[in-house]
DNA sequence: CATAAGGGTTCCAGTAATGGGAAGGTCAAG
DNA sequence: CTTGACCTTCCCATTACTGGAACCCTTATG
């Protein structure tokens, strides 16, 4: 399977698949005129790493997952610390969005936003 | 006033305050021997920038905030258009990683988290 | 047979916003 | 005079790609 094939049937573009097989997350075969050759395996790893990283796991968490996903032995638990971190993680970017959304919704009610010089948000980041 | 006095009254590391410069946000004099040379202006323009990064600006929103605080005539609309099209991209973050985490605490919540090797995350990371 | 379209390939550069570190100039104190 | 804390410029690294140039391969059509 050549590569806009498997960019279709993962949802990932060509030029990402590239630079998956790049820094080593998949190894397509090459076919005689050099073109990279992908079997079910590769398809299936590929889509894999695209909803992982749909999830908002790093490159280097995916490699982990796989890495992990790979071994017929390995631990859950393993698994499941990899996503709490990444959880821990996403609640802590959650909070500080939250915040940041409160200074500005009220600085953006505060403004009337009309054709008058006077903005309390340039004053609220002039002053502190 | 040299470069490290003016990032302990900001708060932006020297670093930054170097690249700012290289961007065009400040414009520092030069002492005799090469070194920036700050007033109370330039101060008060970094520490302006610093606030706005801190509220998750872009440099590009801090360039035209920027300018508008410097426009003593600008509609104060033209400020608060700038803040709503910025809160809207927060709210948009906030809401991909509310939904990042509610599947994850599912997944996590799922998985046993033990020795044994069956784990619903990677199940679900392999089927979508 | 020439050619054009539509694959594929590599490599180079750029993004956002810094951070790290090297190599070297300057200044104040002991 | 030397030490140490500053300052300077310059270049590389980061994350996870994306765009583009230059060039090769395959197939269909005039």
């Amino acid at each position: 399977m050549n590569i806009k094939e498997v960019a279709s049937r993962t949802g990932l573009p060509a030029k990402t698949i590239r630079y998956y097989e790049e820094i080593g997350l998949v190894t397509p075969d090459r076919a005689a005129n050099g073109y990279r050759s992908f079997d079910r395996t590769h398809v299936h790893k590929l889509a894999f790493l695209a909803r992982a990283r749909g999830l908002g796991f790093s490159i280097e968490d995916c490699r982990g997952l796989l890495a992990l996903w790979e071994d017929r032995d390995r631990a859950s638990g393993d698994v499941r610390a990899i996503a709490k971190a990444h959880l821990a993680e996403i609640e802590e970017k959650i909070a500080g969005l939250q915040e940041m959304r409160a200074t500005l919704s009220d600085l953006v009610a505060a403004c009337h936003g009309d054709d008058r010089p006077d903005c309390p948000i340039l004053k609220r980041l002039e002053t502190g």
